[in-house]
RNA sequence: GUGCCCGUAGUUUAACGGUAAAACUCCGGUUUGUGGAACCGGUAUCGAGGGUUCAACUCCCUCCGGGCGCCCCA
């Protein structure tokens, strides 16, 4: 009964030849080394972010569609053009998330942690999709590492997460890190900014390039970093938020100003920074790596902000304030100043374990299943046969110590411990082999 | 989504309108227990699909993928 129809089977395989074995656009696998270094920075990121006060979080990769559209706002690329969507066979539209913070939000809503202490303070890492066009530092899958303080209108929060940001920003390596800041004021005062702007904007109508006055109808505030030199001109003379903010906000904003010189960040005041997402209110800000690339153009590569209105947006009974920074690790681990943190599970390799001979091979695993037990990490190539060979690759891997386990080493028990720098070596019993590797270096 | 450039073995690169060359890596073999050895051998439907042509990897188109800029953004 097991003769299935395997000439249909191999039709169908052979007539579909033509499989695309490459990752899809704009994802990659990640391994070796690359795998290291992005687990060594979450491992830092994580512990520096638990000696601040986060607390670990993870959501579903995927959310209902709403979440995203209600909180990141229509109107923006990321939900008119990158968002992946999908409908469930039940009839669900769920989305790949684009982005941490609304599920974060939503998670604070759900399971109502406004009755625990406030502010919640958590870290989040994982991957987030874009369906963007792939270019230098930019993924369709890419991975954020986020901290975020739900519960707080405090202007200390702000400073903190920053602080903790920017913490493990330099513990990855960064140096010559800017940070851009600014605020866009609230629902009390922004309102009246933004018309001042459009107002200002529509004097120079004429003057303005099409582009942007397209962006004076959807989003206003865009106009403020548009990349027109034409615009940039006008942008010089334009009302700018600071000081359109209200009493309130303005002493936010020099709040936060003043924790961040007590700590000693250097910032500067980037009046048209505006950030995209629509959520944001109050404090905006943007970490920039100054060109350390060949090519010298600057990459951000963490953001963040206050979005004290976005509960609400995305359905929350009242408003949470909160404020949240997020970095973009695949930028940080491709940096030329990112110091590749090892993760902790990765241990030098102390012993190059050889074997020669069938008896021998057939021992083998034992013996290397005595060593893990006992911790002693080590490297091998057990499909080798030639001593020679596994020596020269203990050789280039630089291991200490290698241990020849040969056909008559398997039939006394014993084993060769080899000192690869001077080319000393003692026969072992097994049984006193843990003991004998103590002794050694 | 848009503009420019690009796409040959695992990798880095050749060549030519007439069905692909080399280096390194990898795998296999030869010398059957001590430091990257040597020698031999293997591995490409020239990104995919069309078209032009007696003939295309080489010319043209479409698509896919990559790089850079724009939009946008981590």
């Amino acid at each position: 009964m097991n003769k299935i129809k395997t000439t249909t089977t191999v039709d169908t395989a052979k007539k579909s030849t033509k499989k695309d074995l490459s990752s899809p656009k704009g994802m990659r696998d990640i391994m070796n080394d690359e795998y290291y270094a992005f687990q060594g920075f979450f491992e830092k990121a994580q512990e520096v972010a638990v000696y601040y006060g986060f607390k670990p979080i993870e959501t579903p990769i995927l959310e209902h569609e709403e979440v995203f559209t209600s909180s990141i706002g229509e109107g923006t690329d990321i939900i008119d053009k990158e968002m992946y969507t999908l409908k469930t066979k039940g009839g669900d539209h769920l989305a790949l998330r684009p982005e941490h913070t609304a599920a974060l939000m939503r998670a604070y809503i759900e399971h109502g942690m406004q009755t625990m202490p406030q502010p919640v303070m958590f870290y989040k890492y994982g991957p987030v999709f874009r369906h963007d066009k792939p270019q230098r530092g930019r993924y369709r899958q890419f991975s954020q590492f986020d901290l975020d303080s739900l519960g707080s209108d405090k202007s200390i929060m702000d400073a903190l997460v920053i602080k903790a940001g920017m913490s493990i920003l330099e513990e990855a390596g960064a140096e010559n890190l800017s940070i851009d800041i600014n605020s866009i004021g609230d629902k009390e005062c922004r309102g009246g900014y933004i018309k001042e702007l459009t107002a200002y904007y529509r004097k120079h109508l004429n003057q303005l390039p099409s582009i942007d006055r397209d962006r004076l109808k959807t989003n206003p505030l865009r106009i403020l970093d548009s990349k027109e030199e034409k615009t940039k001109e006008i942008n010089i003379g334009a009302p700018d938020a600071v000081s359109f903010l209200c009493p309130s906000c303005k002493k936010h904003f020099k709040e936060v100003l003043e924790y961040l010189e007590a700590m000693g960040i250097q910032y500067n005041i980037n009046k048209n920074l505006v950030r995209g997402l629509s959520y944001y209110t109050r404090t905006v800000f943007e970490v920039i790596e100054q060109g350390a690339a060949e090519d010298g153009s600057p990459l951000t590569i963490a953001s963040g902000g206050r979005y004290d209105y976005l509960a609400r947006q995305i359905g929350g009974k009242k408003d949470v304030p909160a404020v949240g920074f997020s970095m973009g690790v695949d930028r940080i681990v491709g940096s030329t100043w990112y110091k590749k943190l090892s993760p902790r599970i990765i241990k030098k390799p102390k012993l190059y374990f050889i074997q020669l001979g069938s008896e021998a091979k057939l021992k083998s695993l034992n013996i290397i299943e005595i060593l893990r037990k006992a911790h002693v990490p080590i490297a091998q190539s057990l499909s080798k046969d030639s001593i020679g060979a596994q020596l020269a690759i203990a050789e280039k891997l630089q291991i200490p110590y290698a241990l020849i386990f040969g056909q008559k080493e398997a039939l006394e028990n014993s084993v060769i411990v080899r000192d690869m720098s001077n080319r000393s070596q003692d026969t072992v019993k097994l049984d006193k082999l843990i003991e004998y590797l103590k002794d050694t270096k």
